[in-house]
DNA sequence: AATCCGTGGGT
DNA sequence: TACCCAAGGAT
């Protein structure tokens, strides 16, 4: 059955994986830990640099967790989402100030760490300590729509039969391969746009390749231009560049909308991303 | 369950 | 050129 998927794609995976810092032999629980928390809905290639420059900067949780939140946050420098500049400083300080400085081993013990949901904990528990878990990211999700249920595009949120499915598949040795070895397939072939059926290693057993590759529903994007995002992704570029405490007039600038803008600014300031100081001046959090 | 949360590159 | 979407999580 589905189990017959796993070796053709491990075989694929020694021929293709691609040399990533954070799944090398010596790549610490750390250096995996904040990978995979900048690699949430982000792409490798951008990863990459700010990754690196991250782990030379602060190379332990210790490290990190002596800085300010507002450090983390500027050398988070656009990859987006940077509540999880946030959640990676607060999780450093709680692995310092309670797990004695080393990244938990045990899914719940990662799980309960802020910014860590299903995906990551099982990640980092299998990638970084060789833990047995279903890996069910994106890149899993199509994958098994496709070859098993014949579907362009897996369900909206993850489903019982998918988790299912997924643990039906974890072989008894060598799960963390396995893992690693079907989400590299759903990244370079089997991708959302253009996939690469040709260079599938298991296109003879794809259920949606033998009905014809049929499109699923269209769904329907967020729009971004115009939107609050968009407005709290100018304002706190603004303290993100500047070396110090900014005047309101700095910010004033760089959104015409009023209204939206005062909306956005407490927003950030609520999520901890920027704070206001007495004499009414704004920057990162110290 | 549906929305919100950034950013930039591929198609 | 628009639009899609990328190793999700929290509410």
């Amino acid at each position: 059955m589905a189990v017959s998927l796993r070796e053709p794609i491990l075989q694929w995976y020694a021929e293709h994986n691609r040399d990533l810092p954070w799944r090398r032999p010596d790549a610490t629980p750390w250096g995996i830990l904040v990978s995979e928390i900048m690699l949430q809905q982000t792409p490798v290639s951008r990863v990459l640099p700010i990754w690196t420059d991250w782990m030379a900067r602060w190379p332990a949780p210790e490290a990190l967790a002596e800085a300010s939140p507002g450090e983390a946050v500027r050398h988070w420098g656009r990859l987006g989402y940077p509540r999880r500049a946030l959640n990676l400083h607060a999780c450093a300080r709680a692995i310092t100030a309670e797990h004695g400085g080393r990244v938990p081993a045990t899914y719940d013990d990662l799980r309960a760490l802020p910014g860590i949901g299903d995906y990551t904990a099982a990640a980092v528990a299998s990638f970084a300590y060789g833990g047995s878990h279903a890996v069910l990211d994106t890149n899993v999700r199509r994958v098994l729509a496709r070859a098993v249920r014949g579907e362009e595009h897996p369900p909206k949120t993850t489903t019982a039969a998918e988790r299912r499915l997924a643990e039906s598949l974890i072989p008894p040795v060598g799960a963390p391969r396995w893992a690693v070895s079907i989400m590299e397939l759903g990244a370079l072939v089997c991708t959302a746009r253009a996939p690469r059926c040709e260079r599938c290693p298991v296109v003879s057993q794809c259920a949606w390749r033998s009905a014809g590759r049929p499109a699923g529903p269209v769904r329907r994007g967020q729009t971004y231009a115009g939107t609050d995002r968009q407005c709290r992704g100018r304002l706190l570029a603004v303290l993100r560049d500047a070396p110090g405490p900014v005047p309101k007039k700095a910010l004033d600038v760089v959104w015409a909308d009023h209204v939206q803008r005062e909306r956005a600014l407490d927003g950030l300031l609520d999520d901890g991303l920027a704070e206001v100081l007495p004499d009414g001046t704004y920057r990162l959090p110290a």
